[in-house]
DNA sequence: CGGGCGGCGGTACCGAGTACCGTTCTGACG
DNA sequence: CGTCAGAACGGTACTCGGTACCGCCGCCCG
């Protein structure tokens, strides 16, 4: 048979969608448009891909099943750890590709169904971090939320730059993503939900001398 | 004509939805079957509800335009009061129909398609505190981070609430939402992105006292 | 050479969602 | 009282995503 493209089939298929839904957007390309112009039938498309949709988004069950795996890996003292290295790995994944992720992003920006699905993928993430820090906390309603907390800011700030690269806005994805989870972690340090407290203050000295100052005022 | 019963269409589209999805399950429930069971063409369907989904999802569009309306009516000093508000608003919407939300929690439970598409709603209040939280702060990327964080811990929160009531494990959401949300202003409240100081410390004497302490301690 | 076997294409089918048209009922107005 | 406008509804036909099934071809292995 002559095909003329010697491609592997699921790669002609994404390049066949991004570049239809490019040119006539996403609800005008059927599976059909697809299908003719990788050279393939429509059987074969859904054969290779669940629906029209997976058929740009990055492979998320092998992403996930990585994070999982990251994330099983660690003891307790290193869990903090893993949750930074688990999200470079995602942010990693989509720089590999940056191409085709960015070309993405500039098409799920502008369709509704696309921006869903891709959300709902992100809850899946935000659901694993979810369960491995509820794991190595108690089991208190008031850890319940406070997983639950954690969770959902480090996978905003992941998305955070994330975007904000996929917009052009990094130039260092990754140093970003360490400061933001550094700044995720430094919000919960002083949250232990009891009842501790907090206090904020300005002040230019030492951290060291003034936590010296203070612990002297509150001896008794 | 006769037909048997006298309430009105869309109530009775959500009420023969839900039986449905309850006796068969909800893909092994058609649209043809809604309707006929509701006493309605499969197109009254259609036009009361944009999708199969729609009929048991509640009405977001609504929801979201009453948020906004609160956190539009907010002077800068309010905003954190708002946002409460806001909040309490849409846990309250669920509470009012109790029976209705329950019966929706346990299907959404268990379709993939709906659990998605709650999300993706989910995200749309996401979106609107962001963009509300992001008003009343800088322009600087550190801000747009922290309002990035802020709205998904104010969601979660909520969130967290609302499913621990639809399993019936709080009694008053209300006030646990209360809990919550005052958890997640503590949270930030050390939490200025520059370079402030924040001192966890832990004390029976009142606040008010230990503030006081401090004060002192680090005048100069 | 023969017989699995995996990748592929085609056809037929189901169900959600849309467009369009005809019907019925109601209420306002001359 | 007759009529006309408009809203709500039902039915038909269509598009398209997704599934099931079957038959074809090439390849590898004994």
């Amino acid at each position: 048979m002559v095909t003329g493209t010697a491609a592997p089939v699921k790669q002609r298929l994404v390049d066949a969608a991004l570049d239809l839904f490019d040119e006539r957007g996403y609800e005008q390309t059927t599976a059909d448009d697809i299908a003719d112009r990788a050279g393939v039938g429509r059987t074969t498309l859904f054969r290779h891909y669940r629906s029209k949709e997976d058929v740009i988004f990055p492979d998320h069950d092998r992403l996930i099943a990585a994070v999982r795996e990251r994330l099983a890996t660690s003891s307790a003292d290193t869990a903090i750890l893993a949750v930074t290295e688990a999200v470079r790995l995602v942010l990693l994944s989509y720089v590999e590709e940056a191409d085709r992720a960015r070309r993405r992003y500039a098409i799920t920006s502008r369709v509704a169904a696309l921006r869903d699905r891709e959300i709902a993928s992100v809850a899946r993430y935000q659901r694993l971090f979810r369960e491995f820090i509820a794991g190595w906390m108690g089991p208190a309603p008031a850890d319940a939320l406070r997983a639950e907390l954690m969770a959902a800011a480090v996978v905003s700030a992941h998305n955070h730059v994330l975007r904000r690269w996929l917009r052009r806005e990094a130039a260092d994805p990754a140093a970003e993503l360490e400061a933001a989870m550094a700044r995720v972690v430094q919000l919960f340090a002083g949250d232990s939900g009891d009842g501790s407290m907090v206090i904020v203050l300005r002040d230019t000295r030492d951290p060291e001398q003034v936590v010296t100052a203070v612990r002297q005022a509150l001896k008794r």
